[in-house]
DNA sequence: TTTTATTTAGTTGTGTACAATTTAATTTTG
DNA sequence: CAAAATTAAATTGTACACAACTAAATAAAA
């Protein structure tokens, strides 16, 4: 049994890791005045092209509480549309505009340049991205909707 | 060159599991009316009775603007004490309180309880523990103070 | 030693996160 | 079919995070 100190925790590097990588992406988003969040909204939409409020959240494990108002913001700023779908009125579809798609170019390098900030190799980035996938997709999916 | 893609990121899932894993705290951290960054206070508090907010931030990776309130509301309920330092007027100390000190007892068996809710060995996570741990040591600490 | 720079907290404002609740629309059941 | 249950978003309230700035104290430099 370890002792309750914070540097044997396991939780700790991942929350404080997290935060540093998003301060990483934070200097290249502002120049396409993204905040990450709305980043993961965008890499969802260049994907996908039209998604529901739904779809989003559970792609990202974020619940309407917080996607609503981003979504609002991210509307305000042009990069997409929300409206209603006709065929089942409880759901808002997100739709990707002209503007919001031709962000892409500007933000297609951004991954190589933080890689580039990690002192890390290839194979040691995949083989943790799939790691921590695998935790994440072993516990429930627990967002409200 | 990957495509910008949700799932091509790395920083994506470091982002959700690190979320979920305060989820899977959350339970538990109620019972001891206590918030994830404010379990990693106590955490340092309990290993080193006195610290400053100075090095409380380098510790947790957080600056004065997200550490001040969050001590002040710890301060209200009582698990510690805010005082000037008399030496250094700048410093403010922060002191675990009688209280502060007794509810280690309850959270001692916290750990067990989320690291049995994760599918995975005791040496996957000190591995992931150590990866994480050195990227994240690897970075520049810009945090403002 | 007086000016200048640095350091430490605190303040203000914006944007997530998330619990809890509400509203409205659609399914499911009896 | 009508009542009950479920589902999808939105709303409200609290607590982080963090940028940008301020204030006060101390240290460094001229």
């Amino acid at each position: 049994m370890d002792k309750l100190h914070l540097h044997n925790q396991l939780c700790f590097p991942l929350y404080a890791l997290s935060r540093q990588m998003t301060a990483l992406y934070r200097p290249y988003l502002e120049k396409l005045d993204l905040t990450y969040p709305q980043w993961l909204v965008m890499l969802l939409l260049w994907e996908h092209e039209t998604l529901s409020v739904k779809k989003i959240g559970c792609e990202l494990w974020l619940d309407s509480g917080t996607l609503t108002p981003l979504l609002k913001r991210m509307e305000e700023t042009g990069l997409l549309v929300r409206e209603r779908c006709p065929v089942d009125e409880r759901v808002v579809n997100v739709l990707l505009t002209k503007e919001g798609r031709l962000l892409e170019k500007k933000a297609i390098d951004i991954p190589e340049h933080i890689f580039s900030e990690l002192s890390i190799s290839h194979s040691q980035l995949k083989s943790l991205k799939k790691e921590l996938s695998g935790i994440l997709n072993n516990l429930d999916k627990k967002v409200s909707g």
